[in-house]
DNA sequence: GTAAATTTGATATTGATACTCAATTAAGCC
DNA sequence: GGCTTAATTGAGTATCAATATCAAATTTAC
């Protein structure tokens, strides 16, 4: 109900990677074999969030020859140009996410007890939050809401 | 008016002083003449978030003899026995912010442009993640909610 | 192809935090 | 007060993720 008149942008694979080379030569930047293996990679990780650590260890075994530095960089490079989320859910690890459609915003329950991560999205407390920011004259251009709590399956042992 | 049925329970420097001596002797650690004075210093800061390092420059100036190891070691304590929150708002370091009383909660609207950090409470947006919690099965202990953006001051540069 | 500029990979460095351990200090008991 | 036991301290060191450095390689534009 909440997506109704929201046309998702990005979507295909092949749309994901117009966008990273129009922000390449935007910038002028350059295409490189790497760049091409770890968005490749990457994007198989829809609805997932990996930390430099995964996605290096899975491209080492068919390019050895890609630098830790490179997947870092290159993360950064996918954030920058709007293909990728950084997160922190404190336990001193930076993930990524894969972005899957434009201007796409959701929110995270994490479980405590096995580390499962859900994504939702609530239009109610969007909107609570513009007004608490409004009310303090704030003008809001992100937002961050974690919960953190036990899954149905962790449940049982709390 | 969110307040009205909740009593705050911890109030006064000296019975949060109570609450430190009697987590102490619980637990039976011992106090000492450090943990009173990072006590004294930590709790002028209310309202505020402060880092590990702020706390021990300003002490180092009447007690230089206290090392940086036990401001980490005495923070960690006091956010162990509800004295203290531990927050992180993405720039790398951990900051700490004295409980007023307990049972408290509340959230934070900060500033990207000079860094100022407002704490709000807001009752609905608590319901709606309780209740996106419930329907993923999930029981919530703790949950997390910043805004990001400008405040008054900082909104014209943008 | 050439020149200019970016990127890469390996390694070193940084910055925050945790660990180690000998020396010190507090608590409980006589 | 002394004595014993255990926790704490401070200084230094270790760890870990992330960033910086830099020469060599690669890409782009002409």
């Amino acid at each position: 109900m909440r997506c109704d008149t929201l046309t998702p942008k990005i979507k295909q694979k092949s749309e994901r990677k117009k966008a990273l080379e129009e922000f390449i030569s935007k910038k002028r930047l350059k295409s490189t074999k790497q760049r091409d293996v770890i968005f490749d990679e990457f994007f198989n990780y829809l609805g997932q969030h990996v930390t430099v650590e995964d996605l290096y260890e899975k491209i080492k075994k068919q390019h050895p020859r890609i630098g830790y530095a490179t997947i870092y960089r290159t993360l950064k490079l996918f954030k920058e140009c709007g293909l990728a989320f950084e997160r922190n859910f404190g336990d001193g690890r930076t993930r990524y996410e894969p972005v899957k459609f434009e201007g796409e915003h959701h929110d995270h329950l994490i479980c405590l007890g096995c580390g499962k991560i859900i994504e939702f999205a609530n239009n109610q407390i969007e909107s609570c939050s513009n007004q608490v920011a409004r009310l303090n004259g704030f003008e809001v251009v992100n937002h961050k809401l974690e919960l953190y709590g036990y899954c149905p399956s962790c449940r049982i042992d709390h």
